[in-house]
DNA sequence: GTGGTCTAGACCACC
DNA sequence: GTGGTCTAGACCACG
C-alpha cells in the first residue's frame, strides 16, 4: 500500500502533494493497473487532513483517467505511466544514491544539495531544450 | 546578475519561489555578501509579475536577514548561505550531470526522473534520521 | 457574457451543468480565446449557487486547459472547441428547429420530443459505430 | 425486450437513467400495458449494476402508477405514455435522422451535434415560454 | 475584489 | 462503509 506524507511548511497545497504521490507511485512503478489507493479515510488517518482535500486529490487524478473511484468500494488505479524505461531505475537508483552519499561525505547539507540538485537540472533542461 | 523564473502552474506561491531561488544562489555561491539583487522593477520586466510580489519576496528575505532593502537604492545581499562544502561544489555537479545524462540516455523523460530523485532523496533522509 | 442555467431537479450536478455549459459555448463559438467567463460571485448571482460549486467547475475546465483563472482579474478562454464545422452551424440549426416545429405541430410535447431524440440518436451512433 | 445502457461516466445516478429508459420506451410505444420489464436479474446481467439499483429504479417507477411489481413473477406495466401523436412518430423519426446525417457530412462530430441540439431546443422552449 | 484552498458538516447514491 | 456532492465560512496570494 503506498504510503502518503504531507509537508505542511512546503507551500505546496496538499491535494497536490498526494496527487503528485500517486503519480510518481505509477511512474515508478509502485502503483499498477487495477491497484488500490487507501480509502480516503485511510488517508486521513495517515497524514491528518480533511477527507474532502483527499477526494479533491483523487478527483483530480479520475480527471486525468489514471484512477476510478467506485462507490463502495474504493479508488483504483486505471492506468500506469510507467514506460519501458522501467527496467533501467534500479541501476540509476543506485548511481543516484551513490552521488547523494559523496554529497554528504563533503559536507553538503539537505537544504544545499536540493539548491544544487535543482540549479543542475534546470541548466540541463535549458541545454536540452537549446 | 541572477536571473529568475516563475512557474505559474507548479502551485508553488510566486514570492515563494522568488526568495527561493535567492536562497539557492547565496547557497551556490551565485551570490555573495554586497551583491545588489535586481530592482523590482527589473524583476518585474523579467518574469511579468506584480510589484507587490517581488516585493513580498524581498521583505520575507530581509526578515530572514539575509538582504538589506536600502530606501532608493536597491537590495543588498548581507550574509551568505553557502558553507565551506562550496569547493566541492564543481566536481559534485559534473557528477550529477553526467548522472543525468545516462538517465536520459536510459529513456527517461523529466517526469520520471523527478520521481526517480525525489523519490530516492526521501528515502536516504528516512535512513539518515534512522 | 454566457449566460448559465442550472436544473436542479436534472439529476446532474450543478457544477458539471456549468462546466457542460462553458463546454458547449466553446464549440458553438459562443465563447472564443481570450473571452472572460463570469466571475464566481457573478455566477453566484445569475443562479443562485455556492461560490464553491461554480469554482469547482471552473477548476475542472481549468485542468481541461479550457480556461484559465487570474488571480484577482477573473478566469479567461485560453482554447476554444470550435472546429471547421462551425460554419455550417447556422444552416444546421435553422433545420432543426423546423424539425422541432413540426413536431410540435404532430402534438409531441417536450418529453416525447426529448425521448424521440434521444433515442434516435443513440441508434444513428450505434449504427456509426457498427 | 427492452434493453438498458448506463453510462457510469454520464455523472446520472444509474437508478435514473433506468427509469429514464423505461419512461421514454412508454413514450415511443416500445413498451405497452401489460409488457415484463426485464427481471432484476437480467438487467444485472445486462449492465453490470447492483440488484438494488435497478430495485429502486423499478419502486420509483411503481410510485408513478406507469408499473406494477408481481412478488415472484416480474414486473408489468399498467400504464403508458404514448400519445396520439403516436402515428406521427416514424415519419419525424426519419426526418431527424437526415438532419443528423447531414450534420455528421458536415463534419460535426457526436460532441458538437449534443451542443447544437442541447443549444436550439433550449432556445426553442424559451421562445414557447415567452 | 478575485480566485485558490482548507475545514467542517451534511446528504445522497452505490455496494 | 465508500465515494460524490453541496453548503458555509475562513484564510491566503495576487492585482
Amino acid at each position: 500500500m503506498i504510503e502518503f506524507r504531507v509537508e505542511t511548511t512546503s507551500g505546496i497545497a496538499p491535494y497536490r502533494q498526494i496527487a503528485e504521490q500517486v503519480r510518481h507511485g505509477l511512474r515508478l512503478g509502485i502503483l499498477d493497473v487495477g491497484d488500490q489507493l487507501p480509502t480516503v479515510k485511510e488517508v486521513v488517518a495517515m497524514v491528518a487532513i480533511n477527507p474532502n482535500t483527499v477526494s479533491k486529490a483523487y478527483r483530480e487524478l479520475e480527471l486525468e483517467g489514471l484512477v476510478e473511484g467506485r462507490a463502495g468500494i474504493g479508488t483504483f488505479v486505471t492506468r500506469t505511466l510507467a514506460g519501458p524505461s522501467l527496467a533501467a531505475h534500479g541501476e540509476l537508483r543506485r548511481t543516484l544514491l551513490a552521488w547523494l552519499e559523496s554529497a554528504r561525505r563533503a559536507g553538503l547539507d539537505d537544504a544545499s544539495i536540493d539548491a544544487l540538485v535543482e540549479h543542475a537540472f534546470h541548466d540541463a533542461r535549458q541545454d536540452g531544450v537549446a
